[in-house]
DNA sequence: AACATCGGAGAACGTTCGTTCTCTCAACTA
DNA sequence: TAGTTGAGAGAACGAACGTTCTCCGATGTT
């Protein structure tokens, strides 16, 4: 294995697969080097520490968060309608077999109280998505209020999802949502106004 | 210390503070032993490990926050003001110096995916705050959807205050409520339908 | 062929932690 | 008073884990 960025992959989606699925203390780095086939000595040289794999971790799962659901929610075109894609993209990654709630969440209970960097982390997390959540409202010409609301409605059904395993809970949040959107004024044309 | 049960509750008490305020697996028995200055020995006799200390810890828990919640609740005359009152108390809670998230969400993301028994503990409790929107929701003689919607709302408030630290995202919350209780009918007058 | 370099496998080290054991002493009983 | 019981303090034990080190073989260079 003679390429530092194949290693440094593969110890991160390892870490992906076995942080996510089992919790950060869980895991020992001894699992890392098994999953990801990459020697412990190599290991260390790639990250500082665990720590430092955790944090990078954290990091990758953000970006490839992000972009999945703005990949799906780009592909409807009305502002109206990417609101309520936001939902349908959460049921649908509360339907992978192995989902088990968000990892900012899991790692803000686990490492919260003790790590300040992981508080950080889950800080800038929500942050990004109340923020995109506040882009798709505004282009829809309503209140910045409805995206505060929007982003509970989110967040109670990811942690919803999480404990009972239910993805239909995404529907409950996509209805209240849309009531929620229906109640808040937005330009009386559904489309063009300017 | 002669008082099984004196020790017994001087240790559950530490285990709420401790357990709460950095996590289950960031407190050791010896720093339980500390904080109620209850002998490892005795310790010991009284919780046969550390998961069934766990366990205890959470059962009591979700008891004291029940009667809490209930206790405040219950206070407000109507079946509105009741509903609304669930998000006061939320601010309440949230605005506690040390409030950092429910503790069985936190436990979940912890030790969930390890101890089938803590996701379990997870689900009693929110199944419990479910059923008890559920009641209150039906006393207002309104569609039980309502009450899955709340519960969303409320959990979303509970996690985000939690990473924030801010109290004020009940308010939040209980204004998302109030507009969808108006969405959904209800009886025409505000008492007595029967 | 001799040598240097690098990486892999996993042993080793030091620490932490859950749990048990030992030692000691105080309180009670005959 | 002698002996028994039980509790407390903390040492001890065994496992797990983060991190480092050692050994060894493969590769590439001259």
């Amino acid at each position: 294995m003679v390429d530092r960025e194949a290693a440094r992959e593969r110890v991160l989606d390892a870490a992906q697969e076995l942080f996510y699925s089992r919790g950060i203390q869980a895991v020992g780095m001894d699992a890392v080097r098994n999953a990801s086939g990459v020697s412990l000595k190599r290991l260390y040289q790639l990250f500082p520490s665990k720590e430092a794999l955790v944090l990078e971790f954290l990091q990758q799962r953000d970006s490839r968060w992000q972009r999945a659901l703005a990949d799906y929610v780009e592909a409807q075109p009305t502002p109206e309608e990417r609101i309520a894609a936001v939902f349908d993209w959460l049921h649908k990654w509360f339907c992978e077999p192995d989902y088990r709630g968000c990892a900012f969440i899991n790692s803000f209970g686990e490492l919260g109280a003790v790590s300040p960097e992981v508080a950080e982390q889950a800080q800038q997390h929500k942050r990004a998505f109340h923020d995109y959540l506040a882009r798709l409202v505004k282009a829809s010409g309503r209140p910045a209020k409805l995206a505060d609301q929007l982003a509970l409605l989110a967040e109670g059904a990811i942690t919803t999802a999480a404990i009972f395993g239910t993805p239909e809970i995404a529907h409950q949040a996509r209805d209240a949502a849309c009531l929620l959107m229906h109640t808040h004024p937005g330009p009386d044309l559904p489309q063009l106004r300017r």
